[in-house]
DNA sequence: ATTTTGACTTAAG
DNA sequence: GCTTAAGCCAAAA
């Protein structure tokens, strides 16, 4: 953007991390740390959650493949909350196991 | 610029 | 396994 250089990491992080969003596969699902991770800010779980939830573009951002660690489902804003964001992976191919997403074979590793 | 808040995470009881 | 506490980060008021 500004340089010819991209200079690294300089874009703002919810940039990054809706960037990172898109990117996420169909029938995969990433943990809140991930995200955090692949946009700059291992730490900055929270701050992904949120950015979520200000969603600019819910249908270009699937913000429904982000979970929480260890694969539990957390909030959702659209439909009827969880019950839709399950639903939708579920219908998207991404495992379950009781309340929770079976990460050993549904966890996108971006690599 | 400071304070508040939240779709997180990890550690400890 | 569940509840409580503390750490950390970014956006909105």
């Amino acid at each position: 953007m500004q340089n010819r250089i991209m200079l690294a990491t300089k874009t703002s992080f919810r940039d990054s991390v809706y960037d990172f969003a898109r990117t996420i596969p169909v029938g995969k699902v990433v943990t809140y740390g991930q995200v955090a991770q692949a946009a700059g800010n291992p730490r900055a779980a929270r701050a992904v959650g949120m950015l979520m939830r200000n969603n600019p573009d819910n249908t270009s951002v699937p913000c429904h493949r982000v979970v929480g660690a260890g694969g539990a489902l957390t909030g959702y804003a659209f439909g009827n909350g969880l019950s839709t964001k399950k639903a939708m992976l579920t219908k998207e191919g991404v495992l379950f196991k009781g309340d929770k997403v079976d990460l050993a074979s549904s966890q996108w590793d971006p690599r």
